[in-house]
DNA sequence: TTCTTATATAAGAATTATTCTCTTTTAAGA
DNA sequence: TCTTAAAAGAGAATAATTCTTATATAAGAA
C-alpha cells in the first residue's frame, strides 16, 4: 500500500497524521497475517528503533476505535489486528498461528435466511462470525 | 450436579481425584456462565479459602487437555471455561459478559452441505464455530 | 492396612501482554 | 510563526497466567 493511501486513511478519520501512525498502519498491511503488537514493533523497528511500546498500543487502540482496524480473538492471550473492517469470517490454522480472512456472501445469505425463519429464543442477533478451523494446504 | 458424577468425570479421564479438582469442576457447573479462573477461585473460596491460584490454573489446564472442558475465546484477555465439550456455538451478549451455549444441528447441516458443494480453496475444514453476537431479551 | 511413588498442591516469585502516568514533543489550524 | 490540543517517549504499574520448589497426598502395590 502506497504511503499516500496510508496518510489518507488516517486523515479520513480526523486523526493527526504522525510518522508513528503511518508506520504502524503500513506494518499491519505489509505483515498481512493479522499481526500482534509485538510483530508490529519488530517490523517497524528496522526504520524506527525508538518507538515506545505504549505508543503502539495507543495507536492501535485509536485505529480500532475509529474503524481502521478490528481486533481478532485468538486462543491464547495475544491480541491481533485486522485491517479488513468489512464484515468477514476467519480461517484459523490448527497447526500454526496463521489466520486468513474469508468472505462468502452466499453463505452469509444462507445463514441469515435460516435465522429469519428460525429465530433464537430471547436473543436478538446483531452479528454472526464464523471461526473456521482447519489446515492450509500447499502454500 | 451430584458429587458422585463429578468424581466419576474426573476418574473417567484417569486423573487423580483430589478435593481441589472436584471443587473446581463443581464450581464450573454451578457458575454456569463460562466462568473465568477468578470466578472459580471466588466461588470455591467459601469452602476452600486456601486453594492456590496456580493450582486452579493447573487443574483447568489438565481438564482442558483431557476433554472435560473447553476454553472460550473472549474479546478481552481473560480466558473462560466451558463444561460443554460437545460441538456447539456461542451467543455473546454485546452489553454484558454473558455467554450462552447454542446448538442447532439443522444449521450445522446447512453449513456442512454448503461447504461440501463449495469447498474453500487450499483449506481443509476441521471445525466450524459460530460466534453470534447480540442482545439477550427479557431474562 | 501400610508402603511407595508418581503426581498434585501451596506459596509466592516470575513472566508477559497491556495499560497508565507524567513529561516532552509535535501536527495542524489560527 | 504561534498556539494548543493531541500524540509520543520512557518507564512504572497492573493483571492474568505460568513457573519453581518444597511439601503433601491419591492410589496402586505389597
Amino acid at each position: 500500500m502506497k504511503e499516500i493511501n496510508l496518510v489518507e486513511k488516517v486523515k479520513s478519520k480526523k486523526l493527526k497524521v504522525t510518522p508513528q501512525r503511518v508506520a504502524i498502519l503500513e506494518a499491519i498491511y505489509m505483515l498481512d497475517n493479522h499481526p500482534t503488537a509485538e510483530n508490529i514493533i519488530q517490523y517497524i523497528g528496522k526504520n524506527y528503533p525508538n518507538i515506545a511500546v505504549g505508543t503502539v498500543y495507543k495507536v492501535l487502540e485509536s485505529f480500532v476505535d475509529n474503524g481502521l482496524l478490528n481486533r481478532v480473538k485468538t486462543e491464547n492471550d495475544v491480541m491481533r489486528y485486522d485491517p479488513m473492517v468489512e464484515n468477514h469470517h476467519h480461517l484459523y490454522c490448527c497447526e500454526s498461528d496463521k489466520i486468513e480472512n474469508f468472505e462468502d456472501p452466499e453463505l452469509d445469505h444462507l445463514i441469515a435466511e435460516h435465522f429469519r425463519k428460525k429465530k433464537i429464543k430471547n436473543f436478538k442477533i446483531k452479528d454472526i462470525k464464523l471461526q473456521i478451523t482447519g489446515i492450509f494446504k500447499n502454500k
